[in-house]
RNA sequence: GUCCCAGUAGCUCAGUAGGAUAGAGCAACGGCCUUCUAAGCCGUAGGUCGGGGGUUCGAAUCCCUCCUGGGACACCA
């Protein structure tokens, strides 16, 4: 796999008094067809330098340059570029011997260095459902963490539960109005949510209720008991509700710390911006002014002296760097949330805080319902709950449709389905909006989860069904067309890896996998891989590989694999 | 009003540290199951890359401007 560096070596010194060998590894480019070789070289740049047009250039470097046969096996030059084609025999066996000595591990690296990388993820608010829109930072976070792993990195998940607020004094002013005790302990989270909604729609008629709503959250912050005994309770009914999503998810945290173990040290943050000098009064309420940075003032806290968001999360920040020591600290939220996460490294930096630069937000679209926002005061939500269980069951129903002899249905319809779901949501950019669609989510072909499960439980099938898979590595002539398209794809996981890694950006290892599982299906198609005879361990090897490359990749993407479908 | 994100095939999206004929998947149409799981494979059709300028040998990609959609912008989170 150093084809590259010989590549490069080999340019460099044909071209050392113009050009260095990092530029020249830079300019390399992997042509967009497979005739035009494994990779090229532009020669545009060199133009001006030679006073020669770029094709002569390219026609010229393609004699001079003469590679090892084992490496290259052959150049051309074509228009303004330099092609080489790879050795495929020798350049297939290293990758087919790394990949089975590696097994799972490979793709990996090291880079990460044991450094701890903390992640502020999934954060549902308490007493409401769990929705579509908190997956896809549950979803997103937690492959964001897997890849950060695969690289070495140690991650902290941390479970920053949006459980304190001026919105948890108008629910419990709305559970004292109108609640009915045996129907929340019945339906908590629908009741809670009844209740909120209720609450939104009266506040609209009578804005009273607002300030009553206020004025429970600061009995609240005072720790009235009535108040803490009902909001404990909604907590503890909120945290067992999310707990059967997540198991179901696969996602597991190190922390549920939530804003609610933050409000108590606002003290001391008011304290040390007063130090500073940063804190002012504006309307009763106290601010840290952004003009020097463009930006609106940080509200710190409320004229009836409670907390804010941005408070609780300064001390969060702090209480984070103190606890983990942390090399970078993500937060995975959406992206409408983008300027509030500007002002909290801001305020973090005046306060002397370095390692303020270390907070990355990790922003992502919205879920939309109707082009809009999905809003829970509206009731305009959809429910993760309802969305896994009508795709466990469509999973179910293609089970029983396609393979109905099939053992653990129920387990394999529930790695199906949710990774169907879980895939939906993380195989395009993090910065998209998706439109919720349950006609998109419940698709099980194509660009899909299901695909890939498939895929790999084809492969599986094939080698359950052969004697172990052994040397040699060698392929027949005419099939190298699609040995050859599995191959490449093969050797650039540890690169898909990093990129998805520097980009905190999980899609791209979707949308990897989608190509190699086209790839293998396509071979699948087109070469009988169980055939006796001298290529049929290469041929093992192969799916071997890509099997394993498939289990690794959606692993990563926290989906499941079962091992037949 | 200010700032942020987006606009590529009928739909959902790739492709952006500028590069060779703009790619997939759905949907449509036509093929392929007496041989390794048809949740699959092969083929056909489908595009003034939102509009207009500019930089460049070369722009979906960079700059300017306009249009459209969404979001954020002081006591919600």
């Amino acid at each position: 796999m150093n084809v590259t560096h010989e590549i490069t070596t080999l340019l460099a010194n044909e071209l050392n008094e113009h050009l260095s060998p990092e530029k020249i590894k830079a300019l390399l480019e992997v042509p967009k067809h497979n005739k035009m070789g494994d990779l090229a070289f532009p020669c545009f740049e060199l133009a001006k330098a030679f006073k020669k047009s770029p094709a002569s250039i390219a026609g010229e470097l393609s004699i001079h340059i003469q590679p090892s046969p084992s490496v290259v096996s052959h150049i051309e030059a074509v228009g303004p570029y330099v092609n080489f084609f790879f050795n495929k025999a020798s350049f297939t066996k290293e990758v087919l011997a790394a990949v089975q000595t590696k097994g799972n591990l490979y793709g990996g690296h090291t880079f990460g260095n044991g450094k701890t990388i903390t992640m502020d993820l999934s954060s549902p608010n308490i007493a409401k459902p769990f929705s579509m829109g908190h997956l896809r930072s549950t979803v997103i976070g937690n492959a964001v963490g897997n890849i950060l792993e695969k690289c070495g990195y140690t991650v902290a998940r941390l479970n920053y539960l949006g459980d304190w607020g001026t919105q948890f004094g108008k629910l419990i002013a709305a559970y004292k109005l109108w609640g009915v005790e045996e129907k929340v302990r019945a339906n908590p989270i629908q009741e809670l949510l009844k209740l909120y909604v209720k609450f939104h729609d009266e506040a609209k008629e009578d804005p009273s209720l607002e300030e009553l709503g206020r004025s429970w959250f600061v009995k609240l912050e005072q720790g009235d008991q009535e108040a803490t005994e009902l909001w404990e309770w909604f907590r503890e009914e909120s945290l067992h509700s999310f707990g059967s999503i997540y198991d179901l998810l696969n996602v597991s945290f190190d922390s549920y710390k939530g804003e609610s173990s933050f409000h108590m040290q606002s003290e001391e943050i008011l304290t040390m911006l007063k130090e500073k000098s940063l804190l002012e009064e504006s309307d009763g309420a106290l601010v840290v002014r952004l003009d020097d940075e463009g930006m609106p003032p940080a509200l710190i806290q409320k004229s009836d002296g409670t907390t804010l968001y941005t408070t609780r999360d300064l001390a969060a920040a702090i209480y984070r760097k103190e606890t983990y020591n942390h090399a970078a600290s993500l937060y995975v939220v959406g992206n409408e949330q983008s300027l509030h996460f500007k002002q909290l490294r801001a305020v973090l930096k005046k306060m002397g805080y370095t390692w303020a630069d270390e907070i990355t937000h990790v922003p992502f679209g919205m879920m939309l319902k109707d082009g809009k926002k999905m809003s829970t005061r509206k009731g305009k939500v959809v429910f993760l709950d309802e969305a896994l269980e009508k795709s466990i069951q469509f999973a179910k129903e293609n089970i029983e449709e396609k393979n109905p002899d099939l053992n653990q249905k129920e387990e394999v319809a529930q790695k199906v389905g949710v990774g169907a779901v879980i895939f939906h949501d993380v195989k395009n950019d993090r910065l998209n909006d998706v439109e919720f669609s349950y006609e998109e989510m419940l698709k099980f072909e194509g660009g899909t989860a299901p695909y890939l499960q498939y895929t790999y439980a084809r492969a599986k099938s094939i080698l359950r069904k052969a004697e172990g898979v052994t040397t040699p590595y060698a392929f027949k002539e005419e099939d190298w067309e699609y040995t050859w398209s599995i191959v490449q794809k093969v050797a650039t996981f540890p690169e898909v890896i990093k990129q998805a890694a520097a980009h905190y950006d999980p899609s791209k290892v979707a949308k990897y996998l989608l190509k190699l599982g086209q790839a293998f299906n396509s071979y699948y198609a087109n070469v009988r891989i169980l055939e006796e005879g001298p290529y049929l361990s290469g041929r093992l090897a192969l799916t071997e590989a890509v099997a394993i490359v498939i289990w690794e990749g959606l692993s990563l993407l926290g989906i499941e694999v079962p091992e037949e479908m």
